[in-house]
RNA sequence: GGGGGCGUAGCUCAGCUGGUUAGAGCGCCGGCCUGUCACGCCGGAGGUCGCGGGUUCGAGUCCCGUCGCUCCCGCCA
């Protein structure tokens, strides 16, 4: 996890393991337990306290012998004397890491030398008189707390049941608890129902692959898992809910990332009888409020709006990161005349010429190399770069421009003396992909983002389709329910846009929704345009257009990741550090080894071939 | 599907241009210890160098293959 930035997480809580206070704890007492560790503070001394957890760590005098006791609240510190009654003493020596105990006895306070400033309990202990073992445990295969180095990502989920117990994976599960329970708390107060939709659903081959689930009763047909619960949540407004919400587990057989899981958790919300300002005035104060819960940074209403060709023209991307500059600028205008035959080609050929000024920066060959290495990952052919150097340019590019083109870049790039510019020439789809993603790999790499800054921003008006030219197509932006905004001219599908909205925090995409589309003969249209023919429509649609004919009420949602913004809630490095039990980037679970082969039998039933399991090389 | 990085003790890692018996810290085991809190001190155990093949007098080290982890590109309406 990360060094000194302020964690959201930390400093806006009280001190102390009172913190779990707001995860709502039932603190019944039973025979194992009156306290929490964590909460065996000053107001206990002088009280009997008995406590159950786990060794933390034992430090063994001899005569005398200390334990960290830990639960999920915390640690407290045990002294067992020999004058503990019965065996408690013998079984302090016995104590290993790990092992699980109930002990009770007196709270007192600690002699002023002995106070550990460290832990929220270290001005008391528990002076155990009775102790019992409830269990012993093996040597763990990696230390659970009190290391400096970090454990390996394998070892971790190989034993995800013990990295749980440390206390990053604690915090921040406890953290996703505040989230998903900030958010249900708000929704039931604006009157939303929580409604459960199929996890075994129909597979719809647009988008992203379905995880698909043989039908026993039906072979040679699937279920998918649902990649979201987009069209029930439509039906659940044609039923007249009106306002709807599930937190939803969701599939997507597509490979991970670092902030991608192939099942992951979406807040899924639909209304009735609303436009898209109702939307966004909810949903803004949905946030407030989940952040104000969860210890995010505080939330200006109203939030900041950009146009989605605004954000496409700055910044090169629909989720822009606003905590820094190095815009894109275009320079096609600047070299209308050029001779320069790469440029020359690519105007020609009806694309865009972009560029970044990144600044004075001093950059060796070698450096630049890696950005012409990263441009083409990206899927740029080349990358121009250049250091303004009086009037022109210290580039291998600069003997094909003329004097008055270099000068008009500079104009446009404000380009000043040794300043860094980075130019792409291609179609406009190409060069802001490139440019988007080197803005922010130059942001990181010169140390432009402020970490204690937070900028949230509606990307609304946004286009409904976008031309796919390998494919020949249009394709959504959104999604095909997304509703036009006006009148649908299906002559023209390119200039109509959508009633949409994607929130964005610091350049990652929390969430997105739009109106639907709630009258059959538009869906139809709208289906046409995409080049889902009519019959093709009817049956894998036909379900949603017939709905859409027995009286289906204007009305729209939102969809959001929730892994995502735990992980940007809790700064972890990677989605696994805020799910329970993750998958690794093959799709394996470490812990429980899935997926795995299953019985003949099994597949027998499914009408499913064992041959053609055995090809497959199990 | 493609590219990069990594894989050595239970954990985190070191191991040079190939060279004798593969090391460290932590953990673990045994002993001592009444104020520690990463307790301390003394002693000890622990290795298929991911796996398979090759080059070589000799491979942890070089080469090929393979498996696993990871980051990135494609993909993720």
């Amino acid at each position: 996890m990360s060094e000194p930035t302020p964690n959201p997480l930390h400093g806006d809580f009280p001190p102390s393991g009172r913190r779990i206070a707001s995860v709502g704890l039932p603190l019944r007492p039973n025979e194992y337990r009156d306290s929490w560790c964590g909460e065996v503070l000053g107001d206990r001394v002088d009280t009997e306290a008995r406590v159950a957890g786990w060794v933390h760590r034992r430090r063994d005098h001899g005569g005398l012998v200390f334990i960290d006791l830990r639960d999920r609240t915390g640690i407290v510190q045990l002294v067992f004397h020999p004058d503990s009654s019965g065996d408690s003493f013998e079984t302090a020596h016995k104590l290993r890491a790990e092992d699980v105990v109930t002990a009770a006895g007196t709270v007192v306070r600690r002699s002023a030398e002995t106070v550990n400033p460290e832990l929220p309990t270290g001005a008391v202990e528990l002076k155990v008189a009775r102790a019992e073992l409830l269990a012993d445990a093996e040597t763990p295969p990696f230390q659970i707390e009190g290391f400096s180095g970090e454990v390996g990502e394998d070892a971790r989920l190989r034993h995800r049941y013990l990295d749980l117990r440390r206390e990053p994976m604690r915090e921040a599960l406890m953290l996703r608890h505040r989230v998903t329970a900030a958010m249900r708390e708000f929704l039931d107060r604006e009157g939303f129902l929580d409604i459960e939709t199929p996890m075994l659903a129909r597979s719809t081959p647009e988008g992203a692959r379905d995880f698909l689930v043989p039908s026993r009763q039906q072979q040679g047909s699937f279920y998918a898992l649902p990649q979201s619960p987009q069209l029930f949540k439509q039906l659940l407004m044609v039923a007249g809910f009106e306002r709807y919400y599930q937190v939803a587990r969701c599939f997507r057989d597509e490979s991970t990332r670092a902030d991608r899981q192939a099942e992951f958790t979406q807040l899924d919300i639909e209304m009735s009888f609303v436009d898209g300002e109702d939307i966004i005035d909810v949903n803004e104060r949905l946030l407030a409020h989940v952040f104000e819960r969860a210890g995010g940074p505080q939330i200006e209403l109203p939030m900041q709006r950009m146009c989605y060709d605004e954000a496409m023209g700055r910044f090169g991307t629909d989720r822009p990161d606003l905590r820094f500059g190095l815009e894109l600028v275009d320079l096609g205008d600047a070299l209308r005349e050029t001779e320069f035959k790469v440029f020359r080609s690519v105007l020609d050929g009806g694309g865009s010429i972009r560029g970044i000024n990144a600044g004075r920066r001093e950059m060796p060959r070698s450096e630049l190399d890696k950005l012409i290495s990263r441009a083409q990952e990206l899927g740029a052919k080349g990358l121009v770069w250049a250091f303004r150097e009086g009037d022109g340019w210290r580039s291998p590019t600069a003997k094909f421009l003329s004097e008055a083109e270099l000068a008009d870049l500079n104009q446009r790039l404000g380009a000043e003396e040794g300043d860094l510019l980075l130019l792409v020439a291609d179609q406009r789809r190409v060069t802001d992909a490139v440019l988007g993603q080197m803005r922010i790999d130059l942001a990181e790499r010169f140390d432009l983002i402020d970490e204690d800054e937070h900028r949230l921003v509606w990307i609304v008006d946004w286009p409904l389709m976008e031309w796919n030219a390998p494919e020949q197509r249009w394709d959504p932006l959104h999604h095909p329910f997304t509703a036009p905004a006006g009148d649908f001219d299906p002559e023209n599908p390119g200039a109509a846009r959508a009633v949409a909205y994607d929130v964005v925090w610091n350049g990652q995409e929390l969430g997105g929704g739009s109106i639907r589309i709630n009258r059959a003969d538009v869906q139809e249209q709208v289906f046409a345009a995409l080049g889902i023919d009519a019959a093709t429509a009817e049956s894998r649609f036909g379900f949603l257009l017939e709905a859409l004919r027995f009286g289906a009420p204007p009305h729209g949602g939102i969809a959001y990741g929730v892994d995502r913004i735990v992980q940007r809630l809790s700064g972890a490095e990677t989605i696994r550090d805020v799910i329970a039990f993750p998958k690794t980037a093959s799709g394996f679970d470490l812990l429980t080894g899935a997926p795995a082969p299953v019985e003949d039998i099994q597949l027998r039933d499914l009408g499913i071939s064992v041959h053609q399991r055995k090809l497959a090389g199990h």
